[in-house]
DNA sequence: TAGAAACTGACAGCTACTGTCAAAACATGG
DNA sequence: CCATGTTTTGACAGTAGCTGTCAGTTTCTA
């Protein structure tokens, strides 16, 4: 993560570029909501053109919903030592990753949180990208086995995991509050338990 | 399930209408992809005028992505006995609704699954629903326990299910036959076990 | 510094979707 | 059977997301 080299002109221009849309693009639907707020308003305030915003960001949608955190949390899972079992290697590295953001970028990422999940229609989408998570967790975990992240062992547990986080999230219209991490770990401890049971 | 009392001529008019739409939106789709099929294509094909065929299906995506099985499967697992394990619950609930399809259901089944596998935008809203089931699920499986499904405990359990049974689905491109219990249940076994140890 | 490659803006076009309104199909009481 | 009110429908117009094209500009490279 974190690319401090942008060696051309070119590369930091486009950059600048991209970060002004997101964050115009958020401002606007923070103001006016998610439906309302044009494709042409967003290009406008980020002094572009339509044809360029479609350039940077393939759908509106596009824009509000990139998450640059999962591969390094699935690097942080890799790193955890192999005597740590599934269920801590992913709690740890999830707190490793989140007690390092700075205040703004937590700021960002709870703007973000809170506008998908209030529109359903970025909600299914963002579910997509944690199912699409689940090859990675796998592959994570599986690795610290020297094992491989085809094998059907880690794909059940880590859906299992990303099921239960995915369960637990939005238990209506509360604020979700991602270093709500007691509420993760609780939650994971149960499955630990519970399932073997009865 | 299975409305046999269609009261009133209006009522078995609509009936027609949306089976009509369904049915050549389902061959179109097939026959020509779901983006280069248009609504007005579809409501041609099944003679009404575009204004009805938003009427019956609000968008699009609905003509395809409704599922009448989710209740009637929780139905079938509030009814299991209690000293069946939830996994097991689980398995038998699904095996008892779906044994019980005729052929021709299955093959619709089929057909729609084969579809929004195949796009992504169809995929996602899916998703959205298996995550709806949660709430549905953890209650069938709390009221087995004459407990609540508000709690934590059965929220976790609930989506630690629902988490296995999308990370084992698509395997990459594969036909996925839903009658392969085989695999689910493996996968639910592993889970039992598996998440115990270490 | 010249030419190649990438980026951009303006424009035109398609399609999903919404709203309105009047006509048609159905239900119901006399 | 008919007049009534209710529901459903079609035609039409309008908005907005998204795609494609093309010429002009900016950046890179030799």
């Amino acid at each position: 993560m974190t690319s401090s080299l942008p060696a051309g002109l070119r590369e930091r221009k486009k950059a600048k570029t991209r970060l002004a849309i997101r964050e115009h693009a958020l401002r606007l639907f923070e103001e006016q909501g998610y439906a309302s707020t044009t494709v042409e308003q967003i290009a406008e305030a980020a002094e572009v053109s339509q044809s360029t915003f479609f350039r940077y960001f393939p759908t509106k949608e596009d824009v509000i919903l990139i998450d640059d955190y999962d591969p390094v949390i699935v690097a942080a899972i890799k790193s955890q030592p192999p005597q740590v079992s599934h269920v801590q290697a992913l709690v740890n590295g999830m707190r490793s990753v989140f007690d390092n953001l700075t205040e703004q970028e937590w700021d960002a990422e709870r703007r973000r949180q809170r506008i998908y999940q209030s529109v359903p229609e970025l909600r299914a989408r963002a579910l997509n990208q944690m199912v699409l998570a689940v090859d990675m967790l796998a592959d994570a975990l599986a690795v610290r086995d020297d094992r491989s992240g085809e094998e059907l062992e880690y794909r059940v547990i880590a859906g299992a995991l990303v099921g239960v986080v995915l369960a637990i999230a939005p238990p209506g219209g509360d604020e979700y509050d991602p270093r709500d991490f007691g509420r993760i770990e609780q939650a994971l401890g149960i499955l630990e338990e519970k399932l073997s049971r009865r």
